[in-house]
DNA sequence: GTCGTTGCAAAGCGTTTGCAACTAT
DNA sequence: ATAGTTGCAAACGCTTTGCAACGAC
């Protein structure tokens, strides 16, 4: 499958919204569905899979996360190494990164226009930092060069 | 283990220098490094383990690409979910990727400089691209939205 | 009753590890 | 001779897939 990451921002802005976008996208409400939902409204900061599975079936998570994402109500961000992590598409968050000691933090789109801007006129391309992140030092680990997470 | 990706860059200009700083390391010169090296001084571009490994054995390639990037020898970048892709450390470069077709270019850091000063004031981030590239659309990709590689 | 969805198991990919057999020094 | 390295196999972490059983509509 090829999911587009480009699908326009979905506004559910509750759990019975998120609810009514599945059915009108022709999708059944399965248990597995409800939990999964249920678990990315409780939750302010973006999960993994995993997370949000609780002890339920990781394959459905997979699964409803990919088509949730097609039609625009979820997003995942790649940081670092580690799972993806998921979250509500609402507004269009992008993501900072420190590959040294893997804290991450979503900006606000405003706050990058005029980088993005700067970016796409030196080199062309259309950044964006919403599935993949800018990653670099962090305040705190830009001073200390030998610095443990 | 935790591999520092901040190295100072080595400049070893040929094979043979680049096996002198094995050897000033006290690391012995086996068929698996010399093939590796060999390898990546005779490709332009960033090369996957499996490239380089060609037939020999992939988890040798990895151990010993790990230690030529500790030594600064060496570095590489990830491409969007692929392989990592390795190549000689030499002058420090960073990358732009295109997360459509897949499509990515070195960049060199002069060119970056006032973008990551942008960054680093907005963000308080010091952003680095030489492990995680910039992400975005390319050129060609940011026209035709619907666009296959 | 239908067909979308689940849950399990198994495979996938890229990478890492344990360990006995090698080999550069 | 003695480390450091190799090569294989097996495991890893994250994600995807095949498929029969299930349950929302």
């Amino acid at each position: 499958m090829t999911l587009s990451h480009h699908a326009p921002a979905l506004d559910a802005p509750d759990l019975a919204s998120a609810l009514d976008a599945l059915r009108a996208h022709g999708m059944r409400i399965s248990a597995s569905r409800r939990q999964v939902l249920e678990a990315l409204y409780g939750h302010a900061r973006p999960q993994t899979a995993e997370e949000l599975a609780k002890d339920g079936d990781l394959a459905s998570v997979y699964r409803n996360l990919e088509t949730f994402e097609a039609i625009g109500l979820v997003r995942h961000v790649h940081v670092g190494h580690g799972p993806g992590l998921y979250s509500l598409a609402g507004a269009d968050t992008e993501f900072v990164a420190c590959e040294q000691c893997g804290a991450y933090e979503a900006v606000a789109p405003e706050r990058l226009a005029e980088v993005k801007d700067l970016i796409e006129r030196e080199l062309g391309y259309r950044p964006r930092f919403t599935h993949f992140p800018i990653v670099g030092l962090c305040a705190r680990c830009k001073g200390d060069y030998h610095a443990h997470p």
